[in-house]
DNA sequence: TTAAAATTTGAACCTTGAGTCAAATTTATT
DNA sequence: AATAAATTTGACTCAAGGTTCAAATTTTAA
């Protein structure tokens, strides 16, 4: 303990700063989703938050660092889930609980999945792409070692992903958590489509 | 036959006008498609098509006009399909072949599927939205009809629809006509994923 | 070959919205 | 209460890209 140390608080700065960060980027990311990249303006984004535009640019270089920032967001939620050690029976358990968890993610939290990557430039929309490619590989992992295990039907793997994957992002897109439609249920649904599709028994 | 009857094509004005506007349409669509709407400029456009900016607006009230009208031409493509009289055995046959022949659609014809909506303003979206809702009605029927007849698993058809059709919307975001995969395997692919999920049997 | 209609163009205009900056205000600490 | 750092603001600049239009060019039909 040395003599800088105090009882209350201390007031990190640095904390605080991430922080507010963290808001702007997440109030924004929720707007893109709802009305796109390029219909929702720096004015808009400060307006929600109760700040002027300029101010903003206090917590983020240009508006492109936000719309970056948000896909990371959202890409670093998927990887922690699919980092969770896999506690399924077989390999369609495990693809089913992160496929659960992913459903929960964009219902409950207030991550949102962004499709907009061609706004970014350059550098930065090879970053996303490639986290992106990252992430479609793990599942598409998943899928393999439930085929080899024999609980997956035999098929292109990659297509089986984007296949359900894409309910993912147009659930991304029509969700509204305000609905009466309640997340634990759509998971619930969605799970159970993703394993038996639609076919009575 | 009348005088003015000739043994040529008689050229057609607006046939030949009606032509190049579609071929502008069709060819725009493609770019929102691939890029985004804000992504493509008029000039972007024009130089596709070998045309300069200005010439556009010859064939085009505005840009928005041309968004408005590709999101027309998909839901009229799609209406085309449902209208088509149901020849399947059961309700379930009936939805897979719809569904097939909104694949094939998406990945044979230059057609696109577009999400961009929000660019659109006032009395333009409200009537894309409307065209948008009576055709996940018309599915939503489809599926009600396989339930009641026993081919299709009981549940909420309206998640049962949104689940598959977002599979729908993603294939339109990453199918590239150019790529290794024919637009019928395709097809095949998420006919059988629609229908049975991914459980082996 | 010619003239009227259809089509295309170059050169502007205009609006929107991102980004900048010096000054004002607020907050934490002494 | 004083002060230095952190935060916010109003007013501005600037570029991008959609839109207009009179004039130039091309096409059709006689």
């Amino acid at each position: 303990m040395n003599a800088s140390a105090t009882i209350k608080a201390p007031f990190d700065r640095d904390k605080q700063f991430a922080a507010k960060r963290r808001a702007v980027i997440l109030s924004a990311a929720s707007a893109f989703r709802r009305r796109g990249y390029h219909n929702t303006s720096m004015v808009d984004i400060a307006k929600t938050l109760g700040l002027t535009k300029a101010a903003l640019y206090y917590y983020v270089r240009n508006k492109e660092e936000i719309l970056f920032e948000s896909h990371l967001m959202a890409y670093d939620s998927m990887d922690k889930i699919l980092k969770r050690p896999q506690s399924g029976e077989d390999g369609l358990e495990n693809l089913a609980n992160v496929f659960r968890e992913f459903v929960s993610l964009l219902t409950q939290s207030g991550v949102s999945l962004l499709t907009d990557v061609d706004s970014l430039s350059g550098k930065s929309r090879e970053q996303i792409l490639a986290r992106r490619g990252k992430i479609e590989r793990r599942v598409i992992k998943l899928v393999k070692a439930g085929q080899k295990d024999g609980s997956i039907r035999i098929g292109d793997a990659r297509l089986q992903v984007f296949f359900f994957m894409g309910a993912l992002n147009w659930l991304n897109a029509w969700y509204d958590s305000e609905g009466r439609l309640k997340g634990d249920d759509i998971a619930d649904h969605f799970v159970e489509q993703l394993r038996s599709g639609i076919m009575a028994e």
